[in-house]
DNA sequence: TGCCAGGCCTTCC
DNA sequence: GGAAGGCATGGC
């Protein structure tokens, strides 16, 4: 492990409470002093916003490009001013949305961890996954000591398929205790290659990921959207369900809510998808 | 107490 | 192929 830091300027849409709130991730936490602390696949990040400057310090794995790494995961190379402008004239409550979360960025996320914690989201609040995930961390994780505290990394498959369904039933997971032991073991005997589902298009990453116990569309498109760059997937939750039927299309099915959207909003449906997620729960 | 949470799977028409 | 019920658990 090694510390380090790096700085960026001038980056467009970039707003810590929006990012990390957003609903997208569950391993980030604000400190006193008004920056971020979380755990990625890297190691323990640190961000703090001065005017427009972003400050990332870091403990990470010697073998990382620090700069690298910080601007895949936080997206920035993407230009989020021209998405906003083109979304918000869709229409009204889409402007809205976009004003709402105007701070938003869709974080690169590992893919393995994704398909575990959106599994664990499944019938549950985001309180509750978090801490479902801290406990899988806690017990099966590596720890790392950063500035003093401790933090655990989320169990690599290897290190998670020591758990025993008694052992992940303790760690709060409830009923998706056999979908999580079961995933993980698909991905350690690389019956599912996440790496080479990545690489696929969405429609045929989307139906391989779908053959996965405990993942249905909706937890299929998170994944996708936050740890595989398809930025055209939208997860249809409860939420969005809610405000497609008030705004835009009256249907109970998750199916064609999912299609009219990505018909409507394109190749940056998801990114769209997180702008309504993060209204719709927050204020509307 | 009853309902809901970033759903999915199985069963039953 | 579409609707209904079950599934753990905690917050409100």
């Amino acid at each position: 492990m090694k510390v380090e830091n790096c700085e960026f300027e001038n980056i467009n849409s970039f707003e810590l409470k929006d990012i990390f709130e957003c609903g997208q991730c569950f391993r980030w936490h604000k400190e006193e002093d008004n920056s971020y602390l979380g755990v990625t696949k890297a190691g323990v990040l640190k961000v703090k916003k001065e005017d427009n400057k972003i400050i990332i310090n870091g403990y990470v794995d010697e073998n990382v490009n620090f700069e690298n790494f910080c601007k895949h995961y936080f997206d920035l190379e993407k230009d989020y001013d021209k998405i906003k402008s083109h979304l918000s004239k869709s229409d009204e409550v889409m402007e809205k949305a976009v004003n709402y979360g105007k701070g938003i960025r869709i974080l690169n996320q590992d893919p393995w961890e994704m398909l575990i914690s959106y599994i664990i989201s499944a019938a549950n609040n985001i309180p509750r996954i978090s801490k479902c995930i801290y406990n899988i961390s806690q017990r099966f994780g590596k720890k790392i000591v950063f500035e003093e505290k401790d933090f655990y990394m989320f169990p690599t498959p290897k290190e998670l398929l020591e758990a025993t369904m008694e052992d992940l039933r303790n760690c709060n997971l409830g009923f998706r205790d056999k979908y999580v032991y079961n995933a993980t073991k698909l991905v350690f005997e690389n019956i599912v290659d996440l790496e080479a589902i990545k690489n696929e298009d969405y429609k045929k990453a989307k139906n391989d990921l779908l053959k996965i116990e405990g993942v249905g569309s909706k937890v299929a498109d998170c994944i996708l959207l936050f740890s595989m760059q398809k930025s055209e997937a939208f997860p249809v939750d409860t939420w969005i369900k809610k405000i497609m039927n008030e705004v835009y299309i009256e249907s109970k099915d998750v199916k064609k809510i999912n299609e009219f959207a990505i018909n409507k909003f394109g190749e940056n449906a998801g990114i769209a998808q997180q702008y309504l997620f993060y209204y719709k729960k927050n204020e509307a």
